[in-house]
DNA sequence: GCCTTATGCTCAC
DNA sequence: TGAGCCTAAGGCT
């Protein structure tokens, strides 16, 4: 479930564990990876993350694409593979490291890269194995289907390859050109790539934006200091496998790193107190996905606000209550 | 054990 | 705009 900062640590762990080096590759008892055969056998020249894509590259027209979605996510373990099950759709591994594996004491053979406590269980240079599970997509593709995906996204706050996806001019001219709210046009990956529901909250909130606001309408300064925002933000990217936005001095413990619950100033705090104004967090869908906001500190308006669901509204309740009033202003 | 939710995205209508 | 796809964790009964 990645936003595009652990798109790029999976890249570079997975590039410090394979490239140069022959794969195995090999699709799960599922048979949902067809293209598994296509780059078995073959060297890994390198892994490439834009966005939330990740290229395994093979070859000029063998990229294995990878997209984790909402659920998708990487193991990787230097012992002993790990028990098939029906949801595995993909191993990659060190051509004959089934016959050199070492087991490493004390640990499950399916530990992840990075334990809760944030240490590193081991460097990712003895990592043997990774194995995806639910991605969107892993499939082979061709130079052209690679540098076409790549045209349609826009730049990438950690991007610096291919050329050009660090370069924020394409994001400025997409918001300022387009009448759909800010909060909308922050996760279209095709105006900026990486972004996904936890840092579009937390940004348009650090930079106290109405998440309303039409494209057109919001200042230059504004998208600027968002984009410039965003390197350091996605850099930090994740303290115990949390995404971590607030800074210490906001947060209500003083504490470094963040407390569970502090980690956030409004994803997923809807019905609480804003840490710094002590106004309510509110939520609604958009677009599909939920988004939080602070009223004061955002200065949305009473119409805006209306809008929101009831505190302590399950979501569930809150889109059904919400269908309900729709489908009543049709009859 | 069941239900809900979640850091995405595509496609059909 | 809604349905559909995919997995796992946490809260509830």
């Amino acid at each position: 479930m990645p936003e595009g900062n652990e798109i790029h640590r999976w890249a570079d762990r997975h590039n410090a564990a394979f490239a140069g080096r022959t794969l195995n590759v090999l699709p799960g008892p599922n048979h949902r990876f067809h293209d598994a055969h296509m780059v078995d056998g073959k060297k890994l020249r390198r892994v490439i993350a834009v966005g939330k894509h990740l290229g395994y590259e093979f070859g000029d027209d063998l990229i294995l694409h990878v997209h984790l979605g909402r659920f998708g996510d990487w193991t990787e373990g230097c012992g002993k593979l790990p028990e098939p099950k029906g949801a595995l759709r993909a191993i990659l591994q060190r051509a004959g490291s089934s016959k050199t594996h070492r087991s490493v004491k004390g640990q499950p053979h399916n530990l992840r890269c990075q334990a809760d406590d944030g240490t590193q269980p081991f460097p990712a240079e003895d990592v043997q194995w990774i194995e995806l599970r639910g991605p969107t997509d892993c499939s082979v593709y061709d130079r052209a289907k690679w540098e076409k995906l790549l045209e349609r996204l826009g730049p990438d706050p950690l991007g610096v390859e291919p050329k050009g996806h660090d370069n924020p001019q394409h994001f400025y001219d997409a918001v300022l050109g387009r009448k759909t709210t800010i909060a909308e046009l922050l996760m279209d990956q095709t105006v900026l790539s990486g972004i996904g529901n936890i840092y579009r909250a937390e940004l348009l909130f650090r930079h106290r934006v109405n998440p309303f606001t039409p494209g057109n309408e919001v200042d230059i300064k504004i998208l600027r200091a968002i984009w410039k925002d965003s390197v350091p933000l996605l850099k930090a990217g994740m303290v115990d496998r949390r995404i971590v936005c607030t800074q210490r001095a906001d947060r209500p413990s003083r504490k470094e790193p963040a407390l569970r619950g502090e980690e956030h100033y409004v994803y997923r705090r809807h019905g609480k107190p804003c840490f710094l104004c002590g106004e309510r967090i509110l939520h609604r869908d958009i677009a599909g996905r939920t988004l939080y906001w602070c009223p004061k500190d955002q200065n949305t308006t009473a119409a805006e606000n209306k809008r929101a669901y009831t505190h302590g509204m399950s979501l569930r309740a809150a889109r059904a209550a919400e269908k309900q009033k729709r489908a009543g202003i049709f009859t």
